[in-house]
Parts: C-alpha cells; sequence; structure tokens
DNA sequence: CTGAAAGCGCTTACAG
DNA sequence: CTGAAAGCGCTTACAG
C-alpha cells in the first residue's frame, strides 16, 4: 500500500504539501502537477482510517434498518443514498431483524465506527432507545416515528388511515374492517387505527370487534386475519376491508378470491404503501403512496445539515397520495 | 469522547493492559474487573478507525449494488448481511446507478476505506474492471457474472432459460417469442439468450426476428416490447412470451391483458427472477427462483474464507428451480 | 508557498 | 501478568 510518504519522497517534497494538494491548501502549480503525476502513476488514494482518526469525520453515515429486504426500506435507503453521494457519503448499513435491542447495539456499534451521523427507520419507542440516541451524541434523524427530543420524518399516519376510510365511505361502504398490526408500532399500529376508528365514529358507521383483526405485516397474515374476519361475521360480512400495509392487503385478496369473493363487487380492498405490486394486481389495489424515497432524502438532507450545525430537533411530516384504483 | 488513555488513567494502568482486556491477552482477574466496570460506567467503545490504521483491518465489507431499490439487490445484500452481522461485521454499501465506471471508482474508494473485502453485483465485464479489482488487492467475490480471475457465484442463466423455454415446448407451444436485454450483460443478455434459442434450435421450432425483442429491465420495457411483437407479427402471433425478467414479463402480461388477450390461453407468459410479485399476479406467472439470499450468502462465506486465507479462484454455480404457475 | 513537529487512539513486539 | 515505546497514515497549527 502506498502512503503519503512514499508519494512525498517520490515527488521530493514533504507530506504536508501532498496533504495540501488533496486538501485545497495553497500549492504552486508545478509542485501540484507533479505530485498529481506521481499520485495517478501509483494509484495512490489516501487512507481514510488515518483522515478519519485525525479529523473526526469518516465520510460515513450509519443507516439502521428493520429489515433490508423490504420495499418500503430500499426505497428509503435509496433516497438517502441519492443525496447523501453526491457529498461523497457512503452509507453503512445495519439490520435489526426487527429485534430493538439491536438498535440501541448498532447505535454504539456505528457511533464507536465514528460515523458522521445516523438515521434509523424506526419502529418502536422506548425510553432505552431514546437515552442512546442521547448518549451517542450525533446527528440523528428518526424515519416513521416520532421520538422525543429527536429530529424525525413522519408519516401521516392518522390522516392517511382516514382518508382511506372516508374514501371507503364515499364510495357507499358502510360495514368496513379493519386489519391493523400490534400497537408498540405507534404509527402504523395506532396512528393508522386511530384514522381509522374515528372516521367510523364521525360517520355513524358501526365499529364491530369481529371486524378488526391484528396481523404482523405479511401477506400470510393479511390472509389468516381475512380469514378470521370472514368466518366471525358469518351473518353480518364486511363489504369492504382495509388493511393497513400493501402486503395484508394482498393476503386478504387472496383470500378473498379463493373463497370466491369478487372485489371489489362483493368486498372492496385497499392498503397502504403504493407498493410496485399494489399496481399490478388484479384489481389494482387502492392505496396509500407515501413517498418514502423522497423521505429517505428529506432524512439526508436534515442529516447534512445538522453535521454541518447543530440544529433544533424538528419534526417534518411527508405528504401522501391517495391513489384509488379498481379494488374499491 | 472518552478514549483508552481516559480509561488506562481511571483504572490506574498502562493503557496497553486496557487494550488486552479487549484483545483478549492475558490480564489478572481483578484488573479486568476493574477495568470492565470502569468501561461499562463510562460507555466506553473502542474507537475503530484507530483500530482499523493501526491493524489493518476495519471488519467493514464493501457492497457494490447496481441499484439499490431492486428486489434481487435487496435479497442479495440480506443474505449477505446474515452471515457477515454474526462475525461481527458491517456492510458499506455503494449503488453505481448503473454506470459501469462507477463500479471501478467504488472499489477504489473501498479499497481506501480499508475495507476487508468486496462483493460486487456485476452486471458486464469489462478489461477495466478487471483491472481494477486485482490492483485492489483484496479479498473480492463477484455475484452473476463470471468475471475473469475472480472468484464468482453464478446463476446457471444458460439452463434456466433452456429449461423454461423446454417448459414452454412441454406445453405444446411452437411460436415462441423472447424478451431479452443487451449483451453488454453476458449472463442476463447473452446466456438466457443463447439458451432460449439453442433449445428451439434442437426441437426445430421457428426463430423469427419479430419475435424478438430487447428491453431494459423494466416493466414499461416488457410493456413496449410485448407491442412490438405483436405489432410486427399480426399475421403470425407466437403463442408464448418468454421474457428474461420477472419484471419484463408483467409489463408484457399488462399490454396482452390490455389488448384483450387472455393468458396463458391466448399468449403465455413465463419470466425469470421469482419476485414476490410473481406469485400474486393473475394469473400467477411462471418463473425462475435463483436463490438470490442463497447467493448472498455463499458470497459472503466465500469472502470470509478468503480473508483468513488466500484462495485460488473458484467459480460456484447456484442451483435454481422452476415454478410453473398458470401463467403458462 | 513550504516544512518540521505534534498528535489523533489504538496495538504489538519487547522487556521485565 | 504488566508497562514503555514505537508506529499505523494522516492533518493542522505554527513558523518561516
Amino acid at each position: 500500500m502506498t502512503t503519503i510518504n512514499d508519494i512525498a519522497k517520490m515527488a521530493n517534497v514533504s507530506r504536508t504539501t501532498v496533504s495540501r494538494v488533496f486538501n485545497n491548501g495553497y500549492v504552486s502549480e508545478d509542485v501540484r502537477k507533479r505530485i498529481m503525476k506521481i499520485v495517478e502513476e501509483t494509484g495512490y488514494t489516501p487512507s481514510l482510517s488515518a483522515k478519519s482518526l485525525r479529523t473526526k469525520k469518516s465520510g460515513v453515515i450509519g443507516v439502521i434498518l428493520p429489515k433490508i429486504s423490504t420495499e418500503t426500506a430500499s426505497r428509503v435507503v435509496s433516497g438517502i443514498n441519492e443525496v447523501v453521494a453526491k457529498e461523497n457519503f457512503q452509507i453503512l448499513l445495519t439490520d435489526t431483524e426487527l429485534k430493538k435491542e439491536k438498535e440501541i447495539e448498532y447505535i454504539r456499534l456505528l457511533k464507536s465506527r465514528h460515523v458522521d451521523g445516523i438515521i434509523l427507520l424506526a419502529t418502536n419507542i422506548n425510553a432505552d432507545l431514546i437515552k442512546a440516541i442521547s448518549a451517542a451524541d450525533l446527528p440523528f434523524i428518526s424515519i416513521g416515528q416520532d421520538l422525543p427530543g429527536v429530529t424525525s420524518i413522519l408519516y401521516d399516519d392518522y390522516h392517511a388511515a382516514s382518508d382511506l376510510t372516508n374514501l371507503l365511505v364515499a364510495n357507499h361502504h358502510k360495514k368496513i374492517a379493519f386489519i391493523g398490526v400490534g400497537e408498540e408500532d405507534p404509527s402504523v399500529g395506532r396512528q393508522r387505527k386511530m384514522g381509522y376508528l374515528d372516521t367510523l365514529a364521525k360517520t355513524n358507521l358501526p365499529i364491530r370487534e369481529e371486524w378488526i383483526e391484528e396481523g404482523d405485516f405479511s401477506i400470510e397474515s393479511g390472509y389468516e386475519c381475512a380469514k378470521k374476519i370472514i368466518r366471525n361475521s358469518e351473518k353480518n360480512l364486511p363489504t369492504a376491508i382495509f388493511a393497513v400495509t400493501d402486503r395484508m392487503a394482498i393476503g386478504a385478496m387472496e383470500y378473498l378470491r379463493e373463497q370466491g369473493y369478487s372485489i371489489p363487487q362483493d368486498i372492496a380492498v385497499a392498503g397502504i404503501g403504493a407498493s410496485t405490486m399494489s399496481k399490478h394486481l388484479t384489481p389494482p389495489l387502492t392505496t396509500v403512496d407515501y413517498y418514502n424515497k423522497d423521505a429517505g432524502k428529506k432524512a439526508a438532507q436534515l442529516l447534512l445539515a445538522q453535521m454541518v450545525q447543530k440544529k433544533d430537533k424538528e419534526k417534518y411530516t411527508q405528504t401522501y397520495r391517495l391513489i384509488k384504483r379498481d379494488s374499491v
């Protein structure tokens, strides 16, 4: 491995001067040329560990994901990457496999790797997490959950769910079932459910326990929830099912189709997420686009801004867009 | 930021001793305990940049992706992560956005970041790339292309394509159209096409130019290719379309459906990739599962092995599995 | 415009 | 079992 000392020797200058040509210091034109020539011949690139040790900056930002192979995650990462790559930052990727202890573990790890900042796709809120974040004392952005004291990019779960429910109501549905997830996830589990519940209450529509089930984000759980809903309410079937994620909506559609119900004539279905799949289902799924990639971009921009200058913690709410398709 | 010197001072030992408790050297039980107590109180974690500068190992492996938000890529990354995370490695992620110069740029960058190894999801083969890889002189694995002199994990594109074509033939199709991609991509562009062509030749089936189109991996391009095929062969329509990726197959299905053809009665469709979507389309798409996640795992294992001990370059061919569904 | 020197936070022979 | 010293490859005041 060739180092700055090698280059300095070959160019007959001090390593200070070599360093300066890489850090826009004053260097005379001919010396600069002489050095650059040697740099190119040798293929020298400065050791970023040494640089990072010295400058306390690594040019790396840490990203903590609940699960890598998920469309939402990959969209967000793609958005993050798009903006940070332009500033010559790289992403250090980390996957909690949905275990919340790992979020904390990775925050520490990322810190010891001297990342310049962290973006967390949050799935829950707990005191230890908040503590770990503030202990890290690093530019930090959370996406998807409103973490106290942390700059957060939020999806407008409550209103998205209300709007979707209202859309169902506007399409003359009066019996609307719901497939949600656990409330450990305040955004997806709680806010979306509240949006559904409040809308029904406001429009004086019935809220029935047999129409409400809880899945775990998977397609299979959507299938199972739909099955339970249908079986538990045979005498009084809902005419629409609102699932809080596209994947669960797809599972539900699958079950309904198997049972010979036609969508949307017998039962309408709607989801959230605007997955690529949603568009290509038969019928195409009504859903909500959360602009995940933009959320990633925004997060990256805020992070970069925080790295330059500490800011007060802020909360940003992403816009969303209802996509009405033939499943409703 | 607390350093090893702070801990040493607080524990009244030399920093050598502190270092030893983290690197399993001999340290007496009480000293070790004394140190660990302080470590926990202060939340000290060793600076990985300093460690990396000193040891020339970073605990980071670089991954170069053609595009982050792609199902194949995220599956592979998930497989890689699963095995390297167990060994306490992290992934430094890099996205070429399909520009091949960036592959080379990132190899250099990753090298200067002192990654311990690199995994490249390769999309093309060229001399500069090979040169950059050998110049990096790092454990290196390529996935998806057979790079000369580089340990590679290969998909069995030729046989997968032959098998799929044969499946179509076995289902009494004699006029089989093809949607491929450019031959700059030897695996997807060339091998898959050869598998198709050779099978037709062997079974004495017609190969017609109007039935062969070239897309760019996108759903839209699949749509456009199907349109061209249908328009250019109105008098002699194919009874099946084989697209080399699921996404292009989906685009093709879309066009066919729009035009009122029913699948598979009028025209059958098959793809490659076993995307999640393929299963949930109507009708479900016949495709090939390449076990991308396993490919990622395998790549990671080989990389880890190479880091321990330099090995001869080897070639591994992944198994695949035909998934026959109702689109055929 | 250029260089000598100090120092970032670690690990690793070497010596005891 | 423990410590003093050297050194990994950089950057950055400081001085000229």
